[in-house]
DNA sequence: ACATTACTTTAGAATAATTATAAAATTGGT
DNA sequence: ACCAATTTTATAATTATTCTAAAGTAATGT
């Protein structure tokens, strides 16, 4: 349990201004050793039964892409109809569970590393994600 | 150029009925040495200017997910407000590009093997893609 | 503390990709 | 040709996400 104070530095340092809002979901995201997967459906019933307080749904949405801009959060790219953030900020691959629709981190040493040999003129390599889909045997 | 028997052919073996639509769908998609990425917009904007049918939003829809039920498309995990799909069926990797959304494929000899360690119980895995996210340097 | 300004939240409307509906058209088999 | 099953189509519905603009809050200077 992190003190609320220590959301409240972070946001100041970033330019965001400390509101109830944004330091509950920083309480709600952020207050646990294990990271975790969500979309703004799941976030949005985590704060309905977690705090006292309702957030619109536009703030949730403004809230989560300007954590997501300051790298507090990741986007996950899989094809679904909605989008998934990722409390774990590190560069980390998926196994993607499409029946349950849930994540589960791959640490760095359950994959070996991935090497791209092609190049594309004037590009440069942003990330490398992995998609493994699992299924039931 | 294929001639419009063989699709056909591959329509009526596959228990899809050989209609009008399908069979130009067929042709626009698959009358081509090179493999491509498109959406559903971008599909029908091609039909538009290609064929002299007007072909339903509603089928194209109904086509490409048919074809891609029978395994002759492959839809690509990308994050976008567009699902993109392939007409290289073959496992492969992807760059793509976030400013054009554009994709480029990765062949084989590109990527090293992705050798996945981790296992979960119950489940096998189905696919393992890379996107490889690429910027302007 | 008060005033001023900039930023943030909010309810609700708008957007847009996709899916559903159900009537009309087409296909395949007899 | 006839019939049953499948397909197409226009249109409506769905739904995640974004936009809008008014009201609320935070930061800053006096
Ligand atoms: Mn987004
Ligand atoms: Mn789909
Ligand atoms: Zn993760
Ligand atoms: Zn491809």
């Amino acid at each position: 349990m992190r003190s609320s104070t220590e959301y409240i530095e972070k946001l100041r340092k970033s330019g965001l201004r400390p509101t109830k809002q944004r330091i509950t979901i920083c309480e709600l995201l952020f207050n646990t050793d294990k990271t975790f997967h969500f979309t703004i459906n799941d976030l949005t019933k985590i704060i309905e039964f977690n705090s006292n307080q309702k957030i619109s749904l536009a703030t949730v949405y403004n809230t989560i892409h300007a954590f997501q801009k300051k790298g507090y959060l990741k986007e996950i790219a899989i094809n679904s109809s909605q989008t998934y953030f990722d409390t774990n900020i590190s560069a980390h691959h998926h196994f993607f569970d499409e029946k349950e629709k849930k994540l589960i981190d791959l640490e760095d040493e359950d994959v070996y590393p991935i090497k791209i040999k092609k190049t594309i003129p004037g590009k440069k390599i942003k990330s490398v994600e992995v998609l493994v889909k699992i299924d039931k045997i």
